[in-house]
DNA sequence: TTATATGCAAAACATTTGCACTTGA
DNA sequence: TCAAGTGCAAATGTTTTGCATATAA
């Protein structure tokens, strides 16, 4: 019985575990980049031929509202999702390839905290992305 | 003859004014809040009936693609637009009633590019949104 | 057993586009 | 005049949903 770890979220979570929400979580819990729904449709159907899309859409949605993923909304149209890590991390797109690259900066975080408190807020959650090209 | 700074860009860019276009310039350039497309396409309206829909998003886009306009996806599904000014800023949106806030900070802006110079890269633009609600 | 999950196809939603007609310069 | 802009309706692309059936606990 080999599990993963949005496995073991899922049923810490008490959320019910059917085929098409383990091969999703297999799927989700071994890619390192950060796939969209369809791109997400494709790996899990080389698995497990049964999952339709609209599956993969509710499980995402399910997996996100219960804290397993992040979903990002990047410049081309598409939610991309990734597993959340201990630490957070913030992501250059590089608008020529579209690679996205993760960063960390504990700075920014701290200014970004001390922005929201200034104002009056606490802050639930953030977006940080810089579009970019490769320096020539 | 009333002009506004949009109108005034265009006429520079070399845009052909037409009385749509002098219509949804003129609320923009009046407008304080981030509209979406919709509300834009309602505030024309009571001015000019004689616009549709379809011509406020293309000359959304086109003030876009000039540099007249600044396009905003914020966490709702439609896009939001504002003049561009002349000093950058950032948003906090208050996520219990959709109040945008707009902040400078020079000092993260700064780090920014620090990141993206040590990643190689050149910032094109980037997005910078605070989710947050109001402290209790 | 039974509340919940699924597949399918249709609907929803914001946005774009083809086409015939109109208009600004 | 005539390239460019417009209105309308249809098309688009992503995501959601209604409903009948299937399944985990």
């Amino acid at each position: 019985m080999i599990e993963n770890i949005i496995e073991k979220k899922c049923i810490q979570k008490g959320l019910k575990m059917t085929d098409q929400r383990r091969v999703i979580a297999r799927v989700l819990a071994t890619s390192k980049d950060h796939p969209d729904a369809e791109e997400l449709y494709n790996r899990t159907n080389k698995i497990n031929s049964q999952i339709s899309l609209a599956t993969v859409y509710r499980t995402l949605k399910l997996f996100n509202e219960n804290g397993i993923l992040e979903k990002h909304e990047f410049r081309d149209g598409k939610s991309r999702y990734e597993t959340i890590q201990k630490d957070h991390h913030d992501h250059l797109i590089d608008i020529e390839t579209g690679k996205v690259i993760e960063f960390q900066n504990e700075e920014i975080e701290k200014l970004q905290e001390r922005i929201a408190s200034e104002l009056g807020y606490d802050i639930i959650e953030h977006r940080l992305e810089i579009y970019a090209i490769k320096q020539k």
